[in-house]
DNA sequence: GTCTATGCAAAGAGTTTGCAGATGT
DNA sequence: ACATCTGCAAACTCTTTGCATAGAC
């Protein structure tokens, strides 16, 4: 894949390496059309496949509306608010991540090459509106 | 929720929990209209949505394409094959599932209600095909 | 009789794509 | 110079929805 230098491309990792917001495409191109106002969607759309395919970012798919994007490679699961919409992140133990894996493989006729998880619950802020509320 | 019967949703649930082939909105709507050829796909997708919120079934969705769904309600995973696009069963042990829900809530601050994982490798049949080929 | 479910068709959200021109190396 | 990338707009896929009628209870 050859794949040449742009700025578009350079502000859409930029922005998804400075935050922690897991943005769906229409996000990053709300905040990268504040540098380049002329930039499309099409584009957001065609950088954002780019850089998933090379594995420079992690796209999140979850069962609500548009997929999500991450550029944190460290391993780790993902957490969907149910009561506010936010994805946090979570970090689970190498090792453990390892077991899990294998332990599925031992459980499947065919071969287990990778697994995404998408966990849901409620994120400490929720909790604590709830608290306050009550 | 009240619910009313319908000859229509019977099919789907019937066809549903006949096949292990998690078939897709469209997919489901082509076998029904077998037997109902006047039926639409909107009301093929209030059904399966109905039948999901009461439980009946699962929404099964992967990064790729439409949303499958699953009249198979114990515990288990899915197995995309990344090769034929098939999606397949996989059983885990409860206890091992349970060790790994709650090591997800040692690892995060907020609360974690359910979790869904979606396998990717190569399925048996893929498998053996890629064998003979070599 | 009343409320839910249906068929139909139109609309909606999210995403992809064809094209001509701009940009990177 | 040539290949890739961009902006624009149209198209596409999957899913939902408004409405009038049919069906369940």
């Amino acid at each position: 894949m050859i794949m040449k230098y742009s700025r578009q491309r350079e502000c859409i990792i930029r922005y998804l390496e400075s935050t922690t917001e897991h943005p769906t495409a229409d996000t990053v191109y709300s905040y990268v059309r504040q540098e380049f106002p002329r930039i499309s969607l099409g584009t957001v759309y065609r950088n954002l496949n780019l850089l998933t395919e090379v594995g420079e970012i992690k796209k999140i798919t979850a069962p609500d509306g548009a997929d999500r994007f991450d550029a944190d490679k460290s391993r780790h699961y993902h957490v969907l608010c149910t009561s506010c919409g936010k994805v946090s992140d979570m970090m689970i133990d190498d090792s453990k991540i390892n077991d899990f894996h294998r332990l599925a493989e031992e459980n499947y006729s065919g071969t287990i090459s990778a697994h995404s998880i998408l966990f849901y619950g409620t994120c400490r802020d929720c909790e604590i509106k709830k608290t306050q509320t009550n």
